[in-house]
RNA sequence: GGGCCGUUAGCUCAGUUGGCAGAGCAGUACACUUUUAAUGUACGGGUCGGCGGUUCGAAUCCGCCACGGCUCACCA
């Protein structure tokens, strides 16, 4: 929908705007000077008091000589009152050519209604901006979901709830920040733009550098470059911003999605796991209001020590005391008998991988630390030292979604450039020459950990899809030569 | 990318077996000086997502396309 497309409600709002000017008001005014958001004259100032406030137009009550309406802001509403007598028939007949969703400015004095409602007896009014197309119809919201996102301003005015669980989402983000940074950690930047994409296994996006005439890519995790300010003496450091992975759309996953890492020298996994149980608690506490949160469907009690359980005690539970003794072909057959569907060319450790993912990980409903992850899953976490075969990791999981990895970080340079070496022989990954000198250099053993930010949001929240906690959430373009 | 479902007025939605395109809100006009989804009276508003086909006749049946939703696949 075109912002210029022409319909009977553009018309007469640009007819209205035409007489507003020809009585000499300015449509797209200026800065106006107010006593507060309205959220704040309302909880400061009291009757009898003058208050000049502003925001947009939302409902009128026109009852002749007078008028009731309700002007809405960022914070709050509140109740104006215009009567004729008091504004003079010029500028009460002027405020009649104002369309539902005009900004304007009001000033007057507060009184309490007879129905005791706060609202503010206009001596004088000034337009602020002209809104030339129609708000959403109000009481029944917007409701179509691609409006909603496509337009999200709209579904934000219309959809209460929905700013509401923006804002929680901002408070989060802030809380945690707070968190860290009152516990020493320093939030750094790293290159969103990187000549190899590494830290994690996803496809990237490219884009061209025409100046070096080579090709970046979007980064898909920025842990190498975090472990590279280890090794430079930055011992506690955090970094939270956007990572870009060139997957599918779904529920659960938007191409560019945030990102909490968390790195901590001379710590490990188990400072770890303390660190983002009580980050996570004190979030819920501050943001949720509680230790119990998420929807029917999903209600979580967060409350503390959260369930540990290793990797492979998951599986035998699921899968019988035997389950690592068995032939691939044997546990390919026994996978298969619980509806899986397994690849000819998976080995035991693949089999096993798909079972976790998709018989167990998404049934972990109660906050749980999944530990001693096999190792070739995590190239970058160090090996168990009482069993070379799994890796010293953990991976919370609430509500069947894994929320954050975390692992004592692999410092040995040697070793990782084994690790790395067989992982691209199995086709991913690649080689990061420069981040393996970095290692050489000495990295300080660290505790390190992802969260992911979106999904924390949604648990937390109740909220089903990924969509309704980002605010632009990625969308198929509109062909531009359709119309509509 | 596959399967299923959806798209009707500015918004929220009805629309029967294929037979004149509907409602509420919003809008316009009039009345009304303490309303709260104000009220009352009257009126206007449609490329039924797009293109093609079947038919005397298509919002309705068929095909293709666009966009969206759910789901599967992808995401070691």
């Amino acid at each position: 929908m075109s912002g210029a497309e022409e319909n009977e409600y553009r018309e007469h709002r640009l007819a209205n705007m035409a007489r507003l000017i020809e009585l000499g008001y300015e449509p797209f005014g200026n800065a106006f000077a107010r006593s507060g958001r309205l959220a704040d004259v309302r909880a400061k100032y009291n009757e009898d008091e003058h208050v000049s406030i502003a925001g947009r137009l939302m409902t009128v009550r026109d009852m002749g000589k007078s008028i009731f309406a309700d002007v809405r802001d960022g914070s709050d509403r509140l109740q104006i009152y215009i009567q004729k007598k008091k504004l003079g028939d010029a500028a009460f007949a002027a405020f009649k050519l104002l369309d539902m969703g005009d900004h304007i400015g009001v000033e007057g004095t507060l009184f309490t209604t007879k129905t005791g409602e706060k609202t503010v007896f206009a001596e004088k009014w000034v337009l602020l901006a002209k809104a030339l197309l129609p708000l959403p119809e109000k009481w029944h919201g917007l409701r179509d979901v691609e409006a909603r996102y496509r337009q999200r301003y709209l579904d934000l005015i219309a959809n209460p709830e929905v700013r509401d669980l923006f804002d929680k989402r901002i408070k989060v983000v802030s809380e945690i920040r707070s968190y860290l940074t009152e516990r020493g950690f320093q939030e750094v930047e790293t290159p969103m733009m990187q000549p190899q994409a590494g830290g994690a296994a996803a496809q990237p996006f490219v884009t061209r550098y025409s100046a070096l005439n080579t090709d970046m890519y979007l980064r898909i995790a920025p842990e190498l470059y975090l472990k590279r300010l280890l090794v430079g003496g930055f011992d506690k450091v955090f970094e939270m911003n956007r990572n870009f992975r060139n997957e599918g759309l779904s529920r659960t996953h938007n191409p560019e999605f945030t990102m909490l890492e968390i790195y901590e020298a001379y710590s490990n996994v188990t400072g770890m796991q303390k660190l983002i149980q009580s980050l996570i608690v004190h979030v819920a506490e501050t943001v949720f209001g509680g230790l119990h949160v998420g929807n029917g469907d999903a209600s979580l009690d967060l409350t503390p020590p959260w369930r540990e359980v290793t990797y492979r005690e998951l599986i035998v539970e699921r899968m019988g005391a035997d389950w690592y003794e068995l032939s691939r072909d044997d546990a390919a057959a026994r996978a298969e008998s619980e509806n899986l569907s397994i690849d000819r060319q998976w080995d035991m450790l693949m089999i096993t991988h798909e079972i976790y993912e998709k018989l167990i990980e998404r049934t972990l409903m109660q906050p749980t630390f999944v530990t001693r992850l096999p190792a070739e899953l995590v190239p970058l976490a160090r090996i168990c030292k009482d069993d070379p075969s799994s890796v010293d990791v953990f991976e919370l999981v609430i509500a069947g979604q894994e929320v954050a990895p975390a692992y004592t970080e692999m410092n040995d340079p040697i070793e990782q450039r084994r690790r790395f070496e067989a992982q691209a022989a199995h086709g991913g990954g690649s080689l990061d020459e420069d981040f393996l000198t970095a290692l050489e250099h000495g990295m300080p053993p660290a505790g390190g950990m992802g969260v992911g930010i979106d999904r924390l949001v949604m648990i937390l929240s109740g909220a089903d899809a990924i969509r309704d906690v980002i605010l632009f959430p990625q969308l198929r373009p509109r062909s531009s030569s359709g119309a509509n």
